[in-house]
DNA sequence: AATGAATGAGTGTTCATTCAT
DNA sequence: CATGAATGAACACTCATTCAT
């Protein structure tokens, strides 16, 4: 994690956790699978995201990805388990710009300023978006309907993210950056812009009419200015 | 629309447009509801949040009523037209505090400062989503899987209310009270921050640690900061 | 129970146990059934002792019962209710021989001879075979596999009769008429005669080559002069 | 066969019908089977036997067998001949006793009392069932749901007996020891009584309340004198 | 208006069996 | 000989919806 924006599998020259590597490594049983299995997988993401997983049913993946209906549930004991397949890696993912050990060094050594880290962190996240959007809305959609994708979510992502945020935070609260507010609170905002920011460029506006740089130094000048310590 | 939190109802001493006043009609059928149907509704409600339209069935809801299962499809041709007779008065309500012919004038009246305003919005939507949470969770979740809510949506909301929002942050903004960007981005910024405020509140944290007054103060100053024209 | 080989709903002029009638209640709950549902149980019966019951299927019995599959399920909320169902009423009438307060008296009374005693039962179980042999058979073929069925009935039945059947061996050997020998081993001595000659007569021989009357009489001989007290 | 309670095998000095031979040939082949193949058979007698030959998975036989799913199909060819390789050998065992040529001879030589007679046959079927519990259970479940089993059943193991059998009753009812009443239903309380012995004790009885020396006896004495000519 | 029995298409899942490796 | 991925028919069961009462 040199970089925020680079991929996480690239950073190895870097020390990670030992246990985001074990997280990575069964991520990455792809290897291990059937050609039949990745077929099952990639039409799963299709129809969950477009009907949500209640709404398909397995023979209809099991007829786009080319296969008898039994084989599905040869690699996947039930329906769920499927799901929770494709969306549990995610989580991993998605905490991985923290996933460092020393990241108040990684702070000083590479984003000395609030905007150089604000912008790294965008522009990564919103890379992350455009490539597992799909994914991302299944699993914004059925996380209020299963408990364990919630508590895997609480435990293993929430907490994880959100120390390493607010440290952060306090860093550049402490360096006069920004305003002295409780991190939670600059953390909601701070989330709030950037989520808008995907949600409106990914959801809401056709690509013709977007002009990406300028919403993205127009969302961080807005956080910037928002959170700048107040003066007089 | 004296007053944005008070309720919509309660301003019919003020110009509304006709089609809004259809609207609410055509929504206040309750009034003709039976006993049994009332209780259906509530039922559907409870159990289409908890467990999503796809994930709910009809029976269960007909339990939960206390009616037979008969009795649904003697008032709702089919389970969608259920959901749609929940969700679609709430799409009119939501528009309720923009439904306003002089919206301009109303401004000038009541909300001379950007402060006053956002917070009368805020504050508003914040009661707003306090009581019709359920339903409004509703709708999150099934926009994107049901065209005609889609649509609904996009035509007699988003339009409705997007070009009076416009209106007036083009108005703050000639007023030299926000900084001069295109008017969609500052309504993007504004939103994701009231939203995120309205998600935090309701879905994230427990009430316990939830100081209501200061966080609403918080997310408007970060609002007026962040869309503070910009000194020389 | 006046007379054994007498049905047992016509004994009504007999002190019967308080629960015994509760059981039968329950049981002819027969007239509240609609007539779909009779031509289930039906279907099942013939089905399930034919292929037995993991062997047969929902959708085998539906048809058989010239209803859709779903109707089932409306009646008895899985398969196997469906089979306990027709199961488990038969226990009560097992015992029904039996289910007599005053048992010694009605001995004493009715059946002074251990050989009208024997005749009575042998008789009246005959006959009663002879009635429900299809579910007999699925009886004695499930209840090795479904704990509910072994249970139900070592509690409520084997219980009952053996403690009542117990008091008539010790009745008879009181009376001289019976070697004595441990009630439990005298019952397992008669208890397999009668079930041998049961079984001969509804599974192994053809009806034209049987002589009812004949093996009947021999059969009671065997067992009077077996359990007979020793000369000297 | 120079004693009914010695090991069929280890009674090659005696003449065996040559077709019984061939028989314990065929059931033999255990020697040419794999080490696999015998798990197969072991984890398929457990499986059969307690859960009953339809309501058995081959994939859990597999899987108790600890081998592949296809390795099963590779020695049989359905699950059914799976069933009959374990199922049909038995028949063939429970006739060794009477699998003699000369069996007239055999009884003079060796049984000249009824009562030595029965003995050694009840105890030598009592080792038997002793020994081969499982798949007797198997076979008797399995009996009438199999056409080929009923048959293989009735000509190559029923006639076989009975023709014997009755030989001997005759035999024992012309030394005048047994009662002169036909000789099927002499054969049927004989075998009522065992068998009956038999399902006490191993299907009812808990081992540790069972004396099977004097139940033994009982049993013995009771058929003696239940089948014994009547004294005038 | 309300019921609840009935439906039959559809659900997720299991099964015995096949076959390329 | 042994594997285990793959199959597709069958399975028990659920569903939204209908309709006679």
């Amino acid at each position: 994690m040199r970089r925020l924006t680079e991929e996480v599998n690239a950073v190895s020259d870097i020390a990670i956790d030992p246990w985001l590597k074990e997280l990575l490594r069964l991520n990455d049983e792809e290897e291990k699978m059937t050609d039949k299995q990745i077929k099952i997988v990639q039409a799963a993401v299709e129809i969950f995201s477009e009907k949500g997983f209640a709404g398909s049913s397995t023979s209809e993946i099991a007829q786009k990805a080319g296969v008898a209906e039994g084989t599905i549930f040869r690699h996947y004991k039930t329906k769920k388990e499927l799901l929770l397949s494709i969306v549990a890696p995610m989580m991993t993912k998605l905490i991985a710009p923290f996933a460092v050990k020393d990241f108040t060094k990684v702070l000083e050594a590479d984003y000395p300023t609030v905007e150089q880290f604000l912008r790294a962190i965008t522009v990564n996240r919103l890379e992350f978006a455009r490539k597992h959007f799909p994914v991302i809305k299944i699993f914004m959609h059925e996380i209020p309907f299963h408990k364990e994708l919630r508590e895997q979510f609480k435990e293993t992502v929430a907490d994880m993210v959100l120390e390493k945020a607010y440290k952060a935070i306090r860093h550049f609260q402490g360096g006069g950056q920004l305003i002295e507010i409780p991190a939670p609170t600059s953390m909601r905002l701070i989330v709030s812009s950037i989520i808008g920011l995907l949600i409106t460029r990914f959801l809401l506006v056709p690509e013709s009419e977007w002009d990406e740089e300028k919403e993205i130094d127009y969302t961080i000048n807005f956080i910037l200015h928002g959170l700048a310590p107040r003066k007089s």
